[in-house]
RNA sequence: GCCGAAGUAGCUCAGCGGUAGAGCAGCGCAUUCGUAAUGCGCGGGUCGCGGGUUCGAUUCCCGCCUUCGGCUCCA
């Protein structure tokens, strides 16, 4: 059971670095901050001060710096609208100028419970009947023996470890970004705060220059680029997340799985095709069903027991628990296998109540692992390398979904190894190399790896502690060959085994996880797969989870973003266009047309009875990697001007020679 | 799912109690032109959906849907 690619990229406002993970920062971690930083927490503290000018009540919890800018949560019974930024930024500017010290002070857990009960803590002064009850939390949570300080600057004191800025003028160069709500400790039973977020900036300049950068990041986001150069269309009548490729993307996506399938026959995968759903119990044996049940689209019912239970009148909690349950000899068998209570007994049930059904399926492994079960497979034939192009369906969440990064129904460029533990190291290798291929041909230099190890002191991990040692071994000698920098991360692990993620940083600095590579101990057992070793008895064989680009749909919206919709000519959905300068070249520029076309190019023709320049910047607007502009000189000798999209006019050349320089390109898949 | 904002022509957006407007795109005609916009003309909208208030609603109110920014989640 991979837990592939769908983990969460940062967003514009990206998580906080610190407070929200469940470690607290140490003093010393804090003390570490680097200067822009502790510019940009000093600027949430002004922003609370002038909050607290103008709305007195409010209550603060946090006031971290994050990787654009800062954020402060608090409560107060105004709700905040953009309308008010402009107030609270006048406010902000105004403190700046007051030129006010920020002054550390340590002080005991008495003292500093003494001033958040008075609703000093986050105030401009005590507020009887308001105390500081965030702050008296937080307080809570300070280890005994570490030293509480807390930050003055003019009459707001707040609980702080610091470090900050000298004097509030240092923060002029500041502006606020957005509002919007989040929970207390990031927990949804908590409450609900308001978070008001800016940016700041040593200098005007650099600030100016971050909300250009924020221009150019709308310019490249694929959603617009999606729209703009037609590659696909989510129509609500067919519904939220769901990708309808249009005939620019279906190319583009059509050469990227034409690419992946020729690195995979290199490296002797088989390819399979599977159906979109499967019945309950092939989920229940993998386990993912019902306990991933809120992130499925609900069951499919067969016809006749769908009538029978509604004939019955059959409640709808009840339903549910009959779909949820097993039979006796089903947990049985389960438990039998995995050694642990799999299935509790409350989801037992007699066999003749139990309600079946299909789930449109949310991954592919059940399916390959019945392929890979359908024969008697010997060591000989190890490994064996299923890979689909397989479609799964999830219901997000509906604040999740996301263009084609973040969708309920997607492609995996799937594949299932089955090994031998010996074969385990050599298979992860195979996979961090195709992954390389991927992305090295996509000129996607930039990433880092990550090496999902288990958490030596959790009891959640299956498998025998051999068993880790040797996968976990074989996972960081493959990473170190790959020659990218790569960090070990304890208790990142599956809990069937450890991973590989491939973090993949965009051109302008976003991070994204899309290929993962996954060891999995723990489906094999589950589906009791075996094969015949060369002693003659049963063996257990591993399995191994890959998908190089992760999703088609993820991988391609980050492509877009990544290309700003200028793809290398082997992607581009249109190749080359012919542009004629006036009617008298129609018939040279057909002849052109047909060569290029019949050469197996993606080539369009513009004879329309525009001028030139009207031509060009249609194409370029539509940014086609070629132009070809023909006209009575280029008729005459049997030539095109060439111009690139990208690096403008290239000269004159014959057409045979340009046919045959494209044709390379392409077969070469050049950047 | 939660908080907040927004949905007007294919796209980008204006209008905001008296049943709609621009630019671009599209279509037609003229122009035959040399590296990012030739001119003129025409068509196109149950103003997201459903209710309510009103003599009258795109405009005000309520509900829903979708999108966006966050939160939470991501086998």
């Amino acid at each position: 059971m991979p837990r592939p690619l769908r983990s969460a990229y940062p967003a514009p406002h990206s998580a906080p670095l610190s407070l929200m993970s469940a470690e607290r920062k140490t003093l010393e971690e804090r003390a570490q901050m680097s200067d822009l930083e502790r510019l940009r927490h000093s600027c949430a503290h002004i922003m609370a001060t002038a909050i607290l000018r103008i709305w007195p009540d409010a209550q603060f919890a946090y006031g971290p710096p994050v990787e654009n800018g800062f954020y402060y949560d608090f409560d107060m019974k105004h709700r905040l609208t953009p309308d008010d930024f402009e107030k609270i930024e006048a406010e902000m500017k105004k403190i700046a100028k007051e030129n006010q010290r920020f002054e550390k002070k340590v002080i005991s857990r008495e003292e500093a419970i003494a001033l958040a009960k008075s609703g000093r803590l986050g105030g401009l002064s005590e507020r009887p009947g308001n105390e500081s009850r965030f702050k008296l939390d937080l307080i809570d949570k300070i280890p005994a023996g570490e030293e509480i300080s807390c930050f003055q600057n003019g009459d707001f004191i707040d609980l702080c470890a610091g470090p900050h800025v000298g004097y509030t003028s240092k923060c002029k160069n500041v502006k606020l970004t957005s509002v919007s709500s989040s929970f207390y400790m990031g927990d949804e039973s908590k409450g609900q705060l308001q978070r008001l977020y800016g940016t700041a900036f040593e200098s005007k300049e650099e600030l100016e220059a971050h909300f250009v950068r924020l221009e150019e990041a709308k310019k490249r986001d694929h959603r617009r680029l999606g729209k703009e150069l037609k590659l696909f269309h989510i129509d609500e009548d067919v519904g939220q997340g769901l990708i309808l490729w249009t005939p620019n993307g279906a190319t583009l996506r059509q050469e990227l799985q034409t690419f992946i399938s020729e690195e995979l026959r290199k490296q002797g995968y088989s390819q399979v095709f599977t159906p979109h759903i499967g019945k309950l119990a092939l989920y229940k044996t993998s386990g993912h069903f019902p306990y991933y049940k809120d992130a499925q689209f609900p069951a499919i019912m067969e016809p006749d027991q769908l009538e029978q239970i509604a004939h019955e009148g059959c409640s709808c909690a009840e339903m549910t628990a009959r779909i949820d349950a097993c039979s006796a000899q089903f947990a049985a068998q389960m438990n039998e296998r995995t050694g642990r209570e799999m299935i509790g007994k409350e989801r037992i049930m007699d066999a003749e109540k139990l309600l079946d059904g299909f789930l449109l399926k949310p991954m592919n492994c059940p399916h390959h692992i019945k392929i890979f079960a359908s024969q008697p497979r010997s060591y000989r034939d190890l490994p064996v390398r299923l890979a689909e192009f397989g479609t799964v369906y999830r219901w997000e969440q509906s604040g999740e979904l996301n263009g084609m990064t973040r969708v309920r129904g997607f492609t995996q460029d799937d594949a299932h190894l089955f090994c031998t533990e010996d074969q385990v190291a050599a298979e992860v290798l195979g996979c961090l190399s195709l992954v390389k291929v991927v992305l090295n041909t996509l000129g996607m230099s930039d990433y880092r790896v990550r090496v999902g190890l288990r958490d030596p002191d959790s009891g959640k991990y299956t498998g025998s502690p051999e068993q880790w040692d040797r996968a976990e071994a074989a996972c960081r000698e493959a990473a170190k060959t790959l020659g990218v920098p790569f960090s070990e991360e304890p208790g990142e692990a599956a809990f069937y085994g450890p991973k590989i993620d491939f973090v993949i940083k965009d051109v302008i600095g976003r991070e994204w996880q899309l290929g993962t590579v996954q060891v999995d101990y723990q489906l094999p057992i589950r589906f009791d797969l075996s094969y015949t070793g060369a002693d003659n008895k049963p063996h257990r064989p591993v399995m191994i989870h890959r998908a190089p680009f992760g999703s088609m749909e993820r991988f391609t919206g980050v492509l877009i973003e990544h290309f700003a919709g200028h793809f290398p000519t082997w992607l581009a959905p249109e190749q080359v266009r012919i542009l004629t300068i006036s009617e008298k070249v129609d018939t040279f520029a057909n002849e052109v047309f047909e060569q290029l076309k019949a050469a197996g190019l993606r080539v369009t023709l513009n004879n329309e009875a525009d001028k030139i320049g009207a031509k060009i910047r249609l194409a370029q607007l539509d940014k086609v990697p070629y132009m070809l502009v023909l006209g009575e000189k280029e008729a005459a000798a049997q030539s095109v001007a060439v111009r690139h999209s990208k690096k403008g006019d290239l000269g004159v050349k014959p057409v045979a020679q340009f046919l045959e320089e494209i044709t390379a390109e392409v077969k070469e898949r050049r950047l």
